[in-house]
DNA sequence: TCCCTTTAGTTATCATGATAACAAAAGGAG
DNA sequence: CTCCTTTTGTTATCATGATAACTAAAGGGA
């Protein structure tokens, strides 16, 4: 989460900077506006998905199952090789997501220690009806603040 | 915090935007872009924080208090509407930073419910210490992932 | 086969974000 | 001045991110 409501200007970051005769200000310049940009348009999301009682990370683990081409179907693992979170982070929210009957749980054939995560209805149903307002929101966003 | 590690195609997007004719893909993969940048780039300053006993949070409050024009000192309220922070964790931060030796605390003559906040010498040497290796790391981040 | 390393998942604990609800002082209308 | 509202700061509690350390199964080489 990026906090700074005012970003520097090129003359303050300018001050910053050129003391230590490192970096480009208009690089830093833009890369702060960047984190800016996503910190506001991450609390928008996050309140979005609240008011469907879903996070970020839920809905991710959502996608990266809904998505994968050949199966209907993910290891813990393998969510974790397409999301970016820690092991821990990832199997309490998938536990939580079992816990609501978005997930369910099968044995993997294969590996004894493993099992195998796939969508519910109710979790097909959930993206479907979350999704729309999701891109909708998202390009709300971008058009206002471009 | 944004997760997915590899973005979605715009055919993808495109899969699930006009399943509901809502929004424009190009911007919506243009912002999800953003997002994923955005968030690594926090994660590599975080990690710079970190070795510094900082946090993302802890630094824009030394900053906010530096770069004032006309006091060295702020109130917990003026620092709040600089940050785009909650008051609860503005207020623990805040008592860790005085904690820590980086700031300190006096009276506020004017409102008796109030304190101002002002960097000790500690605090300026920290961002003097700090400062030039954020902008280093931010503009690398850059000239890799432009 | 036996042993060592790697992988999958889990537990415990901490760090850092939020809201709700509160006390106390300030401020303003009558 | 008195009362009501607003502002300032605080506490309690929860949500959600991380690391460290663990078990159990899989896998691979001597």
């Amino acid at each position: 989460m990026f906090f700074l409501r005012e970003l520097p200007t090129r003359m303050m970051i300018d001050g910053y900077v050129s003391a230590s005769g490192v970096g480009d200000v208009d690089t830093v310049a833009q890369a702060l506006s960047m984190m800016r940009k996503a910190s506001q348009l991450e609390r928008i999301l996050d309140a979005y998905f609240s008011s469907h009682n879903l996070s970020q990370l839920k809905f991710h683990i959502l996608i990266v199952i809904d998505r994968e081409p050949e199966t209907d179907s993910l290891r813990q693992s393998e969510i974790n090789q397409r999301l970016d979170v820690s092991k821990p982070v990832l199997h309490r929210t998938v536990a939580s997501l079992l816990d609501e009957g978005l997930l369910v749980r099968s044995d993997d054939t294969e590996d004894s220690r493993a099992h195998r995560l796939a969508l519910t209805d109710a979790g097909k149903a959930m993206l479907a009806a979350i999704l729309p307002g999701y891109f909708v929101t998202i390009s709300d966003f971008m058009k206002k603040r471009p």
